[in-house]
DNA sequence: TGCCGTATGTTATCATTGTCAACATAGGCC
DNA sequence: GGCCTATGTTGACAATGATAACATACGGCA
């Protein structure tokens, strides 16, 4: 009797929205999302989205932010855990984020951010993140060098680029030795 | 008198699709590939194209096959010249393959190809690929570290998520020292 | 208590797109 | 010369992003 009545105005549509793209992003990636399916899944008119995004971009948008404060979290339970190196830590964690969702992280780290100067918040969230990682390693280009691994590692693995191996693995294996052989 | 007159049956409007599909790739990214845009542009009627191919996957994929060749080209390319060690001069030659159309890239190395074995000459391609660059280096493990390390920093500078730096200048800092200090 | 402005949804409508089926046409092969 | 087939066209349909005009109910204000 409480979650079945409509709540007059729907309540919050808002979050009702960005919860049914998340589904969507998940299962079948970035163009897959649409704001009427969104619509549709939260129960509202096709247009009622408009009331709360200015387009389908800020959907996206809201979407990717949403991303960065889970990511954020990922990091900083990763780094609580602590049974690695923070950098080493930092990293698993990362690619494991990556292939935990992959339509996230391509959205995240997608054609959208490079064009994130039109949302503020978006751009705000990535450059905090961005921050936080070149912090965790002294050196700059150290820190670069980690990040760019990483990164790249979980996109060709999310392409299915780097075939014949578990995952986990092939994290543990290229991640957790430092650059500068141990030995 | 003869580039004005319409070749009847067009000619190659395969060809001519791919490059108009190519140029929209290039000015709005993946998403602004059209194939009734790709079909104006050829000046043919907006259905045209599926004498071509199957469906808009399909023209994508063959987009995709063009990047592949290019790429390989430019490896090829990059080594020949020879101004550094074989698995440098690589890495340089991706980043900069990558930065100069970003569209092109991110198709290639994008949710498509996760599914492209439904594209079995993409498929193809991309493995055709990978196997050159993993064989650039005898350790397979330090192979595929040099790959996720330039797929990363690609994938980065598109975004812009490293700012305040010309590109050129970071790929020769990051890459070209190895990562086993040469010294 | 009752009214009204405003936030929130809805309906109607449009242009664009991917896709299909039916039709037209030209070129090559017998 | 006549037919088969590859290639292109027309017409149509459903889905989508987007806008404008309209409806409704909450919340403050008297």
């Amino acid at each position: 009797m409480s979650t079945s009545e409509k709540p007059y105005h729907h309540g919050d549509l808002r979050a009702a929205l960005l919860d049914a793209a998340d589904t969507l992003l998940d299962q079948g990636g970035d163009g897959a999302v649409s704001l009427r399916e969104a619509a549709r899944m939260a129960g509202v008119s096709p247009t009622a989205a408009y009331r709360h995004f200015a387009d389908k971009d800020a959907l996206l948008a809201a979407l990717a932010l949403r991303g960065f404060a889970a990511f954020g979290e990922a990091m900083r339970e990763a780094l609580a855990r602590g049974d690695a190196s923070p950098f080493n830590a930092r990293g698993r964690a990362y690619v494991r984020f990556a292939l935990a969702r992959p339509g996230r992280f391509r959205l995240m780290f997608g054609p959208l951010l490079a064009r994130s100067s039109a949302h503020p918040a978006l751009e705000a969230a990535s450059c905090q993140a961005f921050e936080a990682l070149q912090a965790s390693a002294g050196d700059k280009d150290a820190a670069l060098r980690g990040w760019g691994l990483v990164h790249g590692l979980a996109h060709l693995l999310l392409d299915g680029a780097i075939p014949g191996e578990g995952a986990d693995a092939l994290i543990d294996r290229l991640i957790c030795e430092p650059p500068a052989a141990p030995r």
